[in-house]
Order: C-alpha cells, then structure tokens, then sequence
DNA sequence: AAAGCTATTATTAGCTT
DNA sequence: TAAGCTAATAATAGCTT
C-alpha cells in the first residue's frame, strides 16, 4: 500500500522474513512446508521444507482435502488412455479376423457369419469397382470418338485441299481404325466371367491388365 | 525441537504468526501466496490469497519454472489421447470400408487393391469354414458308424437269445438303415457348386441348413 | 486443551551510505 | 540498486488461568 520502489524493497524483506519464519517452523515442529509466491510484477518465488518437494506436498494435500488440483484429472486421463488402447486393440483384431487371421479362436456360427460378412463386402467392392471402370472406359471411349470425328473431319478438308491444289505429298492421318475401344462397356462387362470360380478377381486383374489403362 | 505437546502449541502459534505475515504481504505488495503446510502428525493447513487459489498458483509457477508437477504430463497424455483417437477412427474407417461402405474417396488403384484384399480374405474364411464342418461331418459320421455297428452287435445277441429261449416279442431295434449321413465329406464337399456364381455363399448355407447341424 | 499474559527476542519501515 | 542502521513494532516461549 505504500509508493513505488519502496514496495519492492519491503517486498523483498518480508519475502525473506516469511521464509524464514518458515523455515523455523519446519525445523521447530518438523513440519512440511510449500509455499509458493508470485509478486506483483509477477516474479516468482519459492520455499520447501528441505525433507520434500512442490509436488509432494502437493498430492498430499489434494489426497487429503479431496480437491483436485490435477492428480484425479490425471489419473481420469490415464484410464481413458487405457481404455482407447483396448478398443484400437479390438478394432485391430476385427480387422485381422476380417482378412482371414486370427481365426482359431471362432466357433463355427461365428466362421459362418464372418464368411457372409465379407462375401457381401467383397460384392459389394467389386461392383464399385466394375461400375468404376465401366465409367472411366465409357468417357474414354466418348472422347476417341469425338477425335475420330474430327480426325475424319480434317481428313475430308486435306482431301479437298488436294483435289483444289492437286499433288501434295499428303496422304492422311494414322488412324487406329474405327471403333477402336468400341466395344460396349455399358452395364457389367464381365457378365460372362462372373459365373466363374473363385479365382474370378485375378482373372479380372489380368483381363484388365492388358489394356493398361492407367485409371484413376 | 521441543518435549510433546509444548511443541504442537508452538506450532499453532507459529503456524498462525506465518499465515499472518503471509496475508500482510498479500496485502501491502499485492503479492499472489500459496501456502501448504503438513504437521508432523500429518494434519494439512493451507493459506491463499484471495485473489487466486492453490491451483492458478501453482500453474503459473510450473509455466514459469519449465517444471512439471502436474500440467506438462496432464497435456502430454492429453496429446496421447488424441492421437489414439485419430488412429481408433482410422481404423473404424478402415473396417467400413472393409464391408463396403464410405467407398467414395477411392481412386481406382485403391479400389481394386482393396477388392483383391477382401476376396483373398473370403477365399481364407470359406476355406476354413469348410474345413471346420468336414472335421465336424467326419466326427459324427464315426459316431453314427460307431453307434451302428453297436446296435448291430445287440440285435445279433437278442436274435441268438431268440434261437435260445424261443418266442419273445422283441423284433429288434429302430434303424436308420445303414450307412445313414454315410456320404464322403472329405476334402471340399462344395467342389461342383464352387464354380457357380457368386451367390454361392448362400447356396452353401442354405445346402447346410436342412442337416440343421448345430455344429461349433 | 485453549486462551491470556509478559518478558524477551525478532522483524521491519524508513532512513543513511 | 543494494546493504546497513535503528527506533518502533510484532512475534512468541513459557507461564498462568
């Protein structure tokens, strides 16, 4: 309450006074001492008793007083933690089980549902697939067209330009035929092949493969 | 450092002598004062300037000093549960796009990886599946065989006291005929519909349903 | 046990260096 | 700014009630 430097300066001297008498206290009465001060120009400083620390003073207290400075947030955390580690765990295991490890544990009803599980998933997938590339050879096939069109159209025009000016050395674009791509993707192109076996999907790869088509 | 109790006298007054002055510099320099104090029979005391509580206290001492007692570890495990967040919802994502759904951010490339996982995955789950019931068939196919020769053996001891004693009412035990359930289950027993299409997985399990078996 | 008293000692605000 | 000094004040150990 008093003027400017002369709060500092009895600052200084009760700070010290204080943990002086505290230090008494600790050596009197061998208690346990924390104390912790911050000045008004937020400048810290500390006391503890030599036999202990900040900390453990401090969980002592929060034991004792039942308040939660952050030991029980702490410790809420922690079980958290530990039980998101056991559901990443689970979840792993679902994951394995579902590409066909881990499967001695399973009782046959479990086998069984499992096995519809992913019948269903890999139907699922390998439509999305077929209807993917369906798309993507559906465009293509849309835009060779379009070129050949405008190949031809440019053909049909130096065609004309020979018969007005007569013997140049023209004599038409490369083209790759008509209709090449051409077949029709429209709906499942795989209709015939999907009545096969198991081994379906790598003949599909390979099917696919040769086209090379580079999707996506 | 005193005898009993003259001690504990001592430390009250001190105790209060030390509050005291720790209020006086609260007040005249607008200080912020925590102050934990354990006895030596354990019992807790603690002064704090009204302005604040122990735990702002404390926290700024801990951002102030670079020591943890409680805040750093409390964030670090914090950032812990976050990341184990992330990675559960990964592979929750993982596992749905594993059945089939949330398929629509995939690039071809991704599809068609994925498609060849999951038929691999349903190969392995089928081929276990169909290996667990012929084990299972094949068991109880030796019990009924067991059972029978049983019976057998029994029928052929009453005829024989039939032939001794003569005229009993016995015309022997209810059969299932020979050989009942005795068809081959070893090695794949879908060998013919497993080039079928891909409902196959359903013709399998209703083929199964009808023996009713109650296998696992 | 707890409160009051007092002689003794310690603390400290303001001043000086 | 910091240390030393001192008069004035506060704290307190041991005692009493």
């Amino acid at each position: 309450i008093e003027n400017d430097t002369n709060r500092q300066v009895t600052f200084s001297k009760r700070r010290n006074g204080l943990f002086k008498k505290a230090q008494e206290l600790t050596v009197l009465c061998d208690a346990q001492i924390s104390i912790i001060l911050i000045s008004s120009t937020n400048r810290l400083y500390d006391y503890c008793s030599p036999s202990t620390s900040h900390k453990k003073v401090y969980d002592q207290y929060q034991d004792g007083r039942k308040v939660d400075l952050w030991k029980k947030r702490y410790e809420n955390m922690k079980h958290q933690l530990n039980e998101q580690s056991e559901r990443s765990n689970k979840l792993k295991k679902e994951i394995r089980q579902f590409m066909g490890e881990e499967l001695d544990g399973l009782s046959f009803e479990q086998l069984h549902g499992l096995e519809q599980k992913v019948e269903r998933a890999s139907n699922i997938v390998r439509e999305r697939k077929e209807k993917a590339i369906s798309t993507k050879v559906d465009t293509l096939n849309k835009k060779v067209k379009g070129y050949e069109k405008q190949h031809e159209g440019y053909r049909q025009k130096l065609e004309m330009m020979e018969v007005d000016y007569g013997g140049t050395q023209y004599k038409g674009i490369p083209m790759c035929g008509p209709h090449f791509l051409g077949y029709n993707m429209q709906g499942n192109p795989y209709h015939e092949s999907a009545h096969s076996d198991v081994t379906t999907a790598n003949n599909i790869s390979s099917a696919y493969g040769i086209y090379d088509l580079r999707l996506a």
